[in-house]
DNA sequence: CCAGATATTTCAGTACACTGAACTAAAATA
DNA sequence: TATTTTAGTTCAGTGTACTGAAATATCTGG
């Protein structure tokens, strides 16, 4: 099971890799792109405080989202120094349409018994990776948390 | 399920990019080791066709995946013109040790059927995403294609 | 034994994302 | 209203991984 681990996360960097030479967007773009989505629009200030990068590269982040369809950026009504960036329809269901089919397919064939054990796993393992993470990332520095 | 399916592969890239940022190795780096793991020592030339890169830029992989001491050059006693490159002991395992126990212990929890039902469903969904990788890469060029 | 083929490394040049600082515009404050 | 603070972009400089070509070492077929 160990294994199966390993082999379920390279198979998924390996994925999120090739979707990004498809599109023209860096893993570090697509990070940003899933923060909007779970999180809703953020401004361009708040993105840069969360996945830890100058106002200045952040800029390129937004700019490589635009490009490839994915986000858009709008001026804050309320403060117009502001920039609001919001994941465009569902720009990230979009590229993901046919991962999300074929896994929606491949799920449909187990009793709901089954699948709710399965997304009760699939739950867990997702905060476990999260507490890894942390684990790994506390001790290094990042710009935001100067 | 499929936005459980984003998130826990949004989950995975982080967990990828932090254990890369905190060894000095990029994510082609782990791809590589990831295939020597499963698939045992290649030569240089073939792990440079199998990941999709020119000779030269293995070398780089090579380079830094030993110095993280992840990997092994070795000589070919049958070819001396060749490298062998193994994956050091379990170089693999020893970095990601507190992923796979936190695995483990949340895989525990379940009964023998549960787990039965979860290494399966994982088994599949690998497959799945190797395939829509597959579909994803097919098209673009890539040097040891040509 | 020699000529060509093959495996890897080295190296110069290129591409690209990031930092830090200067700049522009807009809000907040006095 | 004038000054200061804040938000975002632009830009020069830096680091790093990649390509393509040359160099080195070794194998293989005539």
């Amino acid at each position: 099971m160990s294994d199966l681990g390993r082999e379920l996360s390279t198979a998924v960097v390996a994925y999120h890799e090739a979707v990004g030479a498809h599109l023209g967007v860096t893993a570090v773009d697509q990070r940003a792109l899933a923060l909007i989505g779970r999180h809703g629009p953020l401004s361009a200030g708040d993105l840069a405080k969360r996945i830890g990068l100058t106002p200045g590269a952040v800029t390129g982040v937004i700019d490589r989202l635009e490009r490839a369809g994915l986000a858009r950026r709008d001026p804050d009504p309320e403060d117009r120094r502001r920039v609001v960036v919001t994941a465009i329809g569902d720009g990230f269901g979009r590229v993901f349409a046919g991962l999300s089919a074929a896994m929606g397919e491949l799920t449909s064939r187990y009793s709901p018994e089954q699948q709710e054990v399965i997304a009760d796993w699939v739950t867990r393992a997702i905060d476990v990776l999260r507490e890894q993470t942390r684990r790994l990332t506390e001790g290094s520095e990042s710009p935001g948390t100067r």
